[in-house]
DNA sequence: TAGATAATTAGATAAATATCTAAATATCTA
DNA sequence: TAGATATTTAGATATTTATCTAATTATCTA
């Protein structure tokens, strides 16, 4: 059984969290490119990334004065690995 | 593109919830067995299972005096695709 | 129908969180 | 090295949330 800690769940519990992920999906992008697509604050926008880097779901890296984002896929293919056990039925009455 | 509500992941944020969850992926249960496998007033379960329900991740019904809890694969299904989503990147350069 | 059991709702409270402004840090370039 | 740009950190605040106790609702059964 899989194990996810519970900061990942609570990183992807915000909405902007989710946007920034999945902008990253289409690639990396830096710390500004990220903020300039939201209605937020840079400082606010950083709390974000900051959090999603702590739950290991995205990972960054310095280039120059940009700091470069990119989504961490190896964790996003363990949590639906996670959500996937559940589909797996152990009880012992419903096995053919 | 699959949507998923923001309840949706706002009711996987939290560990008693996911154990919940969890515990129903392997049979149905009432809210009083369940109860009884936390350290937790009934209330707060109750409050919990009031989340995941509002999230659409689990349905009730009640039997007699219990009410019947059970996990909603389908919902469990949609998250997995949304998931899955992201593992197809969508950029220009990337393509082959 | 009275009492017992199962579960939820109401109301209170402490802790967590999302956001802002202001300040600090890091890097580049003229 | 001074100034400009990119980003984060610090500190404050309003909102949300997880939990509890007490009260209420729903159902069963003697």
């Amino acid at each position: 059984m899989i194990f996810i800690q519970n900061e990942v769940f609570k990183a992807l519990a915000d909405p902007t969290r989710r946007q920034i992920l999945k902008l990253l999906s289409s690639g990396d992008m830096s710390a500004g490119d990220i903020a300039r697509c939201f209605d937020m604050t840079k400082p606010s926008i950083s709390h974000h990334l900051g959090i999603l880097k702590a739950a290991g779901l995205i990972l960054d890296e310095r280039r120059g004065q940009n700091i470069i984002y990119s989504l961490n896929m190896t964790l996003v293919q363990d949590i639906i690995r996670w959500f996937f056990d559940f589909t797996k039925n152990d009880s012992e009455e419903e096995r053919s």
